[in-house]
DNA sequence: CAGGTCGTTCACATCTTCGTCACGACTCGA
DNA sequence: TCGAGTCGTGACGAAGATGTGAACGACCTG
């Protein structure tokens, strides 16, 4: 028989990054992350997709739940304000990288200054 | 000595805050804080749930007792009681965070120059 | 009865969020 | 190198959520 009643909260980790889409919750090593529902919602889709990279239009139809117009900006605004929340909340941090053309990948990176093959964007 | 009847008096420690609702009783850096019974009630059942988010309805429902009406400000006007006591009590400590659209947190977070995504309000 | 505490409800003030623009910086292929 | 398209970023107003002070009555207690 399946656990059928078993709740097991949905946990997303990414580096020191924690989401937990029940509790509407994310942290930063422990610390917990004052984020809008957009945001909040828009760190979740990408937590679930770490390390892949998810395109505007599919982020947007998971995130408000319709289909993007053309030109809509929306979800690079919202990209915009979890950045800087990210940034104030891990600065040796970054975790959302864009892939020009195609969208937006969440993955941890530790921030290594004096070091300018890597770029991260 | 074991006692078989022994309740295991509840014991709710937050930061310099500790709650015993058995006793009816908040303390604050060991000192008591003189709160209600409503007040009480909704500290309890807050620091049950620490450094989780409690919606609104949910509080109103652990302390009332009753399903919460649309459009009823009781928990907002006990959570501003409770943070004008607390602050009182231990100025230098934040207690009480409001996550937007979603209710509240209890969390002991001193009170630290302005950090964009950890302080709240 | 007089004064005080408590719980509830209102009305108004203030703050956040959200969607959208506009403008400038950036990227990449021709 | 240049130009068209893509992305970053700050600002705005409207709508709605939350903060806040106060009024009111019920309930003590002396």
């Amino acid at each position: 028989m399946a656990q059928a009643t078993k709740p097991l909260p949905e946990v997303l980790q990414v580096g020191p990054l924690q989401v937990v889409p029940d509790e509407h919750l994310a942290r930063a090593d422990g610390r917990a992350l004052m984020l809008s529902i957009r945001e909040l919602r828009l760190l979740t889709e990408l937590a679930r997709r770490a390390d892949r990279i998810v395109s505007r239009e599919d982020l947007f139809s998971l995130v408000w739940g319709r289909e993007m117009r053309a030109r809509d900006r929306s979800v690079d605004v919202y990209v915009r304000k979890l950045r800087v929340k990210l940034e104030a909340a891990l600065p040796a941090w970054r975790f959302i990288h864009t892939h020009f053309g195609f969208g937006y990948r969440l993955t941890a990176e530790r921030q290594q200054p004096s070091n300018g093959s890597f770029t991260t964007r």
